[in-house]
RNA sequence: GGUCGGCUAGCUCAGCUGGUUAGAGCGCUUGGUUCACAUCCAAGAGGUCGAGGGUUCGAGUCCCCCGCCGACCACCA
């Protein structure tokens, strides 16, 4: 569904919170000061301010005091001199004691201010005394209330200099007045010194414009009410942020909220629902009204000016669904649960969301807030269309397919690190999809499309069918343990990981041999991998949605859409600890002579071998045919005397080829196990041999590495056997 | 000024409450094309976990400090 802020009942709902936060009081007008853009013309919010480094100076004035004597007082911005009313000191500091209470004349104007104490003067800055400036600057605004000091507007709102007094800056840019200002200081003996000064000054976040401080009439929302449920309801976790640290910038900002400016002189926007009679009675309606509440006058007049943006944008949990109304929508949907977003938003948008539904709802509007990582350029700068770093995530949906792009995200967003982007991570899943679709392609031919799921007699079971539906119970309890954390990134890896390497690498080659025939065996293996790639695509399919849906329809299924399947259920009683031992012993034997054939000369397909093994698997026939199929080798029948031999070794498991090779080979190979080894003997008996580790460690991590070190003893002396006779 | 995050293989990144000798993808080297897939298979090489201290039987993981990189907050005039 699409919601757009400026339509009309999207326009109802903005009305309807603006008039029920009037009516409690929460919504005021008044002349405060406010971060001024002399560009846009406009009042802006304290997050719209944005503020960059600037290398300025800093000039010191002298201020005579009235009965003798000077106080110096540094300011960067000497032009609003001509707006002070005050001049503040610490009341703690010693240095200006007698002098407070007494009065300045304050050059160049001649203007008699008061000199006050305030808390808010930092002693070490400057020189311990501020000039104040309640008309253009915050913090003297907050002095100037305080100490009852007068309020002067020095500028137009274009950011001219409305100074009558002094005839040669007025109307002057403040760029301009600036130099002019400080020669005539100088010129008057008032200009003490000036230094280097490097600060932050506040840009606007729209136009880039320098903001200056000004008074206005402006609405505001009054915050306290507002933000005590927000906060309460982060401190008791019944919001929760992800990564947790979030919550505490959430909590930093709530718990400093001041009051929220919400009316902007802008062109575009919602209007502010308060109209004025002649009378001037202002009231806000939900609707234009015909004539004032309280007197019934006709000619009103509606407020000029729009509401900030995120005022509306703080009611989409529920103004979407049709609030103020009781609709079906409403009962249905909210609230939600989830909240993925980035970090920039979570003040200007989140965290008003939250206490706006707290208050017209007195429920939150989600439960948990994912904040996601940004994706950068490749160099790491930001993605932007004037830097021409940007990516179109179009185009990578049509070279790589939309399942790849949001696999990619899905991988990489959720761990709320920032992440360069690599147009190769894309294409990687482009593969994966490609491997599960050739996957089906091996498994779906000679199935009729459609055909109900496979069943399976549990007797016929072999051991590596055991096996992958043991290993399927794993990940599937992986990846929903995941997905309950948030933690997608392990859980497309724990998908691919199985998928590729366990289920098609390893599974599917070995039941090769066994699916032409249609009948107890092939039948088996052939149902248990659909029953396997069947419930991978189902956990697969929130991330991977549309390639997951069209294989699931090609093999046997039940159910109509693969979206309205139920989850994967886990079953550990199929998740054998013993059989898996069984199997990683087997791919490692698989893996040794793989690695022995790949340095031997002729490469036959089909390698005479023998396996001498104790090992349960590898003594029956199943086991067997596996490690013949995976390695390629012929295991049946005594080796003729005259091939040449060649042993593979791996733990008690030996595998004789009859194979011409490089005999140097599998001897460098054991040589470099049994180096291994005895590094990993001498590590683990100087452990074992120190009393702090066998006193203080956990008896089951001593118990542990004496297991490992006897394993490790014995398979070091077969090794030294196996060298010493000479292998081959 | 304060706070937070990052620094792990050539590149991009995983590594939960400290416990086998640190992992993946890409890239690289070598070999492989009848039998789902060369968009593939197999075998390999590659890391003093940013520097330095400390705690601990044991540190990529905890503490301190420093260095870069990136954010955020702030009423330093």
């Amino acid at each position: 569904r699409n919601r757009f802020t400026m339509d009309r009942e999207y326009v109802a709902s903005v009305n309807a919170a603006f008039v029920r936060f009037w009516k409690a009081g929460l919504i005021y007008r008044g002349p405060r000061i406010v971060n001024w853009c002399p560009r846009d013309q406009s009042a802006i919010s304290d997050l719209e301010v944005v503020f960059t480094e600037a290398d300025d100076q800093l000039y010191y004035l002298d201020y005579p005091v009235e009965g003798g004597g000077v106080i110096s007082v540094a300011t960067a911005r000497p032009e609003t001199m001509v707006g002070d009313t005050g001049v503040a000191v610490n009341p703690g500091d010693e240095r200006y004691r007698e002098l407070v209470g007494k009065t300045v004349l304050l050059p160049l104007v001649h203007r008699r201010v008061p000199i006050v104490a305030d808390q808010a003067v930092d002693i070490g800055f400057g020189t311990g005394a501020v000039k104040v400036t309640p008309g253009h600057d915050t913090t003297d605004y907050e002095i100037g209330e305080r100490q009852g000091l007068e309020v002067r507007n020095i500028l137009h709102l274009d950011g001219r200099l409305d100074v009558a007094e002094l005839p040669e800056l007025n109307g002057l840019k403040v760029a301009q007045a600036r130099p002019r200002i400080v020669e005539m200081l100088r010129a008057e003996g008032a200009l003490q010194k000036v230094e280097p000064y490097h600060h932050s000054v506040g840009h606007c976040d729209r136009c880039g414009a320098v903001i200056e401080p000004l008074v206005s009439s402006q609405w505001w929302v009054k915050m306290k009410p507002l933000s005590g449920p927000a906060i309460a309801v982060a401190e008791e976790d019944e919001l929760r942020f992800h990564p947790e640290r979030w919550k505490e910038q959430y909590l930093r900002w709530m718990r400093n909220i001041r009051d929220w400016c919400i009316s902007r002189q802008l062109w575009l926007g919602h209007r502010i629902p308060v109209w004025t009679c002649a009378n001037s009675h202002a009231v806000a309606y939900e609707k234009a009204p015909s004539a004032c509440e309280e007197c019934g006058d006709r000619t009103l007049t509606q407020d000029p000016d729009v509401l900030d943006t995120w005022f509306s944008s703080s009611l989409w949990p529920f103004a979407t669904l049709g609030w103020p109304n009781e609709t079906e929508d409403l009962a249905g949907f909210y609230p939600t649960q989830v909240l993925d977003t980035a970090r920039d938003i979570l003040y200007l948008w989140v965290a008003r969301m939250v206490f706006t539904s707290l208050y017209f709802l007195d429920k939150l509007p989600f439960s948990d807030v994912i904040i996601h990582g940004t994706v950068l350029a490749p160099d790491g700068r930001r993605m932007s269309k004037s830097l021409g770093t940007g990516v179109d995530p179009l185009q990578m949906v049509d070279r790589y397919g939309a399942d790849a792009t949001r696999a990619w995200c899905a991988y990489f967003g959720t761990s709320g690190q920032d992440i360069r982007f690599s147009e190769e991570k894309i294409k990687s899943y482009q593969l994966f999809a490609n491997k599960l679709w050739n996957a089906t392609r091996l498994l779906a031919s000679g199935i009729a499309e459609g055909s109900p799921p496979l069943p399976v007699d549990e007797a016929l079971l072999e051991p590596a069918d055991s096996w992958i539906l043991g290993r399927l119970s794993a990940v599937t309890r992986l990846v929903t343990r995941c997905f309950a954390g948030f933690e997608f990134g392990p859980a497309i890896d724990g998908l691919y990981e199985f998928a590729w390497h366990e289920f098609a690498d390893d599974y599917l080659e070995l039941i090769k041999p066994r699916l032409p025939d249609g009948g107890g065996s092939g039948y088996t293996a052939r149902a248990v991998a659909v029953h396997v790639l069947e419930t991978t695509l189902r956990l697969l399919h929130p991330i991977m949605p549309f390639v997951t849906e069209e294989l699931w329809q090609r093999i046997p299924h039940a159910g109509e859409s693969i979206v309205l399947a139920p989850w994967p259920l886990a079953d550990e009683r199929l998740e054998d600890p013993a059989l898996l031992e069984e199997m990683a012993h087997l791919l490692e034997v698989v893996r040794a002579v793989r690695s022995l054939r790949h340095a031997s000369e002729p490469r036959t397909r089909r390698q005479p071998a023998q396996v001498q093994s104790p090992r349960r698997l590898l003594s029956e026939p199943a086991g067997r045919q596996y490690l013949a199929t995976l390695a390629q080798l012929e295991l049946n029948g005594p080796l003729a005397p005259e091939v040449p031999r060649q042993a593979v070794v791996v733990g008690e498991t030996t595998v004789t080829l009859g194979i011409r090779s490089d005999s140097g080979v599998e001897r460098q190979r054991l040589g470099a196990e049994l180096r291994k080894k005895e590094q990993e003997i001498e590590f683990m008996e100087t452990k074992l041999k120190n009393p702090d580790f066998t006193g203080r460690a956990p008896q089951a991590v001593v118990e542990r590495e004496q297991a490992r070190l006897l394993e490790a003893k014995e398979a070091a002396l077969r090794l030294q056997a196996l060298l010493g006779e000479g292998a081959g």
